[in-house]
DNA sequence: ACGAACTAGTCAATAGCTGAACTATTTCCC
DNA sequence: GGGAAATAGTTCAGCTATTGACTAGTTCGT
């Protein structure tokens, strides 16, 4: 039966079968926690390649930097250490990707007048128009992916999500002393 | 007051600020998508930098790597097309990574039988090994991870995203015809 | 049974990210 | 005040994954 053909396989009876031979095969204890994290994963790969694929990719943006361009537009003029840290990329990324994004006449790069090291990313007048009109189709799109739930759901979604990385946070902060 | 330093802000008071603006400032119509999304893609992005750096970089092994062994471990013998659907990665992606794993010994690729274009993946006896160490470890800290949340609150997370993904699929696919 | 259309897998070129080394500035401390 | 340690940003080398073109094999229609 094992080595059977599983041809019409799609995620969700992967997700069965997983569970299912993890558990009753090899007894890994926590099945839950893998089928937590495998459906979290793959939701957030099919919300961001959806939005890359049809938003930004026609536009000639990539979906990085369209968070980077997205952090600076809102939290204001940013460091580029402050933008990694909200975007969750290396400051290398961001070095990288502001340098083509200064080029296209985006972002603005203007040393800090305290701090001899450091610099402040801005939008320009035409990265600002971008946006708006970018984030517009952006949030549309983002609206249809989570239509489908009401929205207590979609509260208690961001409720649960948040309670995952805080909690986890924490837990690392103590176990770190 | 918006031109002002922001040298505090980090991802959740990042969200605030952003839903204020988006909507005070903008007039966009769908902040609480914005937020689902952004929180979504946050978590996501956390969880597999985690599991990546600490269980398997450390191993020498990426996390598509890992991934890919996975599907092959737990749905058998598959054809690398098939892998390409359950991992979510490209059929090139699978194809360049079984060449790197074949090449390790964990992988063998044997010749379909009854269509001469196609070939199946299966675990080597090495391969198996390592998936059956490498996955306690893997699913000990998956466990850390979700360990915050109780086991209700799991549940209703994978069923809200199971919600989003095929509530939106067959959003899709009625819009498409 | 033959050719057209389709499908599976691979290859080549490219883009993007990471970690590490490097430069320039600032802060700390004696 | 002066030198050591720390910090901000950039650059570079290496790696990984993706897209698009290509090859080989199969299926379907006539």
């Amino acid at each position: 039966m094992s080595g059977s053909e599983r041809p019409d396989l799609d995620f969700w009876s992967f997700v069965a079968l997983a569970n299912r031979r993890l558990a009753e095969e090899y007894g890994f204890g926590h099945q839950l926690a893998t089928e937590v994290l495998l459906t979290l994963n793959r939701a957030s790969d099919l919300v961001t390649y959806d939005l890359e694929a049809a938003v930004h990719r026609p536009r000639g943006r990539s979906w990085s930097a369209f968070r980077l361009l997205f952090v600076v537009w809102l939290a204001g003029p940013l460091e580029p250490s402050g933008a990694a840290r909200l975007t969750g990329m290396s400051r290398a990324a961001v070095s990288n990707l502001a340098k083509g994004l200064v080029g296209d006449g985006l972002l603005a790069r203007t040393p800090d007048e305290r701090d001899g090291r450091s610099v402040r990313l801005s939008l320009t007048a035409a990265g600002q128009a971008e946006m708006v009109d970018v984030f517009r189709e952006h949030n549309e799109r983002e609206a249809g992916w989570t239509a489908v739930l009401t929205e207590a759901e979609q509260r208690i979604l961001v409720m649960l999500l948040d309670k995952l990385i805080t909690g986890h946070r924490e837990f690392e902060a103590r176990n770190r002393r």
